[in-house]
DNA sequence: CGTTAATTTGATCATCTTCAACATGAGTGG
DNA sequence: CCACTCATGTTGAAGATGATCAAATTAACG
């Protein structure tokens, strides 16, 4: 689980980054690597409260996860916040922004560390490299899917439907890391997930209550395991699928 | 009202299409424009009810609406149906497809006419024109924020914010071509409205009856007239911005 | 016109929200 | 090390929004 950093020892190098195989550059050879490598940016580490980019925002670059995660919060003028999406290691955030400006804010969630592609170096590099612009299409169009997956998540499931799709979903996204999918720990509190889910928090913590009486998971605080993945995702009628179509 | 096209008299020039302004190729000068135009295609118009694609359908290409309109529906294997949304005249659609074939069907609401964009074809001229290449991302990016905004609709928003936000969308998207903002005529069912906000067809039913009641609308089967668009718009907490920022 | 599909309206029911109280727990200063 | 506090999470009871079931009405189309 721990995932410290030596700070001084960090060189940037996409090459030798164990998440190389969930980023953008995957696919890509050493050498195309290695022009890829020389636009992207480093970022001091972001405290757990603080922002990779606010609502409002300049958009200049999307951003990597390298470690930690983040809440994606759409937050209108007016009215209330909706959190669109975490990010975990691994993933990439920022697309809200490409079109006029951030419309979201991007909130740490625990100390997180990140990498920062400017778009307008990335898609220089990609000009040159087809896979890689084809790359960058698909990336956004995983964005696109992970969305629609979720409309019809909130258009069309249960509460607890999807809660469970949730689970299933971080349960794939930790095991593509190499880490248990079935126990972790959340890094998200009730109201973040219940903010997400379109539920109230008190409707969360009932659904982890009643997951646990079934004896599908075991919860305690942000400690998760789940007993039986296949069980949990046909119990919900695998909308496992929503949102988990993550990170391919 | 009447969009009939001379079909023998077209020849296929993003020039000459009014619809120009408001489609990917907008800001190229002639010259880019025609060497956008010779890869894009022509399709025979779709009747009510046929589809451009289908879930399941290897992806080729984006499509562009000239006249009609069609609803892109997700179909999970298992479960139920769900709209994702609709295209209307001078946008694009097809994105679902990119990332590994199609998830979607999209069908066609009445007769309907597209224009076929090859990706490969597209992104080769957009790696010689950084112009073009920067408007698709950012067409792709206004899916993203559609999506979003559509996201906030589902999981916060009452029924009735739902459906006043989706006519103050339907009313921009017309205006942008247009037509008028105040009266326009719906092209997709009830049943179809409901699908796409999350609600049962009842429901759509009973809000359209409730703000004719309350004088915001003169409704007529499918026939709709905004009585005054601010004040809906402000009645629902201008969560008209959600799903409408469209095209942009 | 007759037949079927789409829409409207009514009545009842379920899920989820809201309000409220209570429990737990991490962090802080004595 | 212990009390205190603020944030987070849990649980209960009542209420509301929207779903479902059922029937009536209207519109669409051959």
């Amino acid at each position: 689980m721990n995932e410290v950093i030596d700070l001084p020892r960090v060189r940037l190098s996409c090459r030798d980054c164990t998440l190389a195989e969930l980023c953008l550059p995957r696919g890509l050879d050493a050498q195309d690597m290695e022009r890829f490598e020389a636009v992207v940016g480093q970022r001091a580490p972001l405290k757990r409260g603080e922002s990779a980019y606010r609502a409002g925002d300049q958009f200049n670059a999307l951003f990597a996860v390298k470690s930690g995660s983040l809440k994606i919060v759409m937050s209108p003028p007016d009215g209330e916040e909706q959190i669109i999406g975490f990010s975990m290691p691994g993933e990439l955030f920022g697309f809200d922004g490409i079109q006029e400006g951030h419309t979201c804010t991007a909130v740490a969630l625990e100390r997180t560390s990140l990498c920062e592609l400017p778009l307008d170096g990335i898609s220089e590099v990609a000009s040159q490299i087809p896979s890689l612009n084809r790359e960058l299409y698909k990336v956004m169009a995983n964005e696109i899917s992970i969305d629609q997956s979720m409309l019809l998540l909130l258009a069309r499931r249960s509460a607890e439907d999807r809660l469970a799709a949730f689970l299933l979903s971080l349960s794939r996204r930790f095991a593509s890391r190499g880490f248990s999918e079935t126990d972790f720990t959340l890094s998200m509190s009730r109201h973040d997930i219940a903010n997400y889910l379109g539920l109230a928090a008190e409707t969360v913590s009932r659904l982890f209550s009643r997951l646990d009486d079934a004896g599908l998971l075991t919860v305690n605080g942000r400690k998760i395991q789940i007993h039986d993945i296949p069980d949990l995702r046909q119990r919900v009628g695998d909308c496992a699928k929503a949102e988990s179509t993550a990170v391919n």
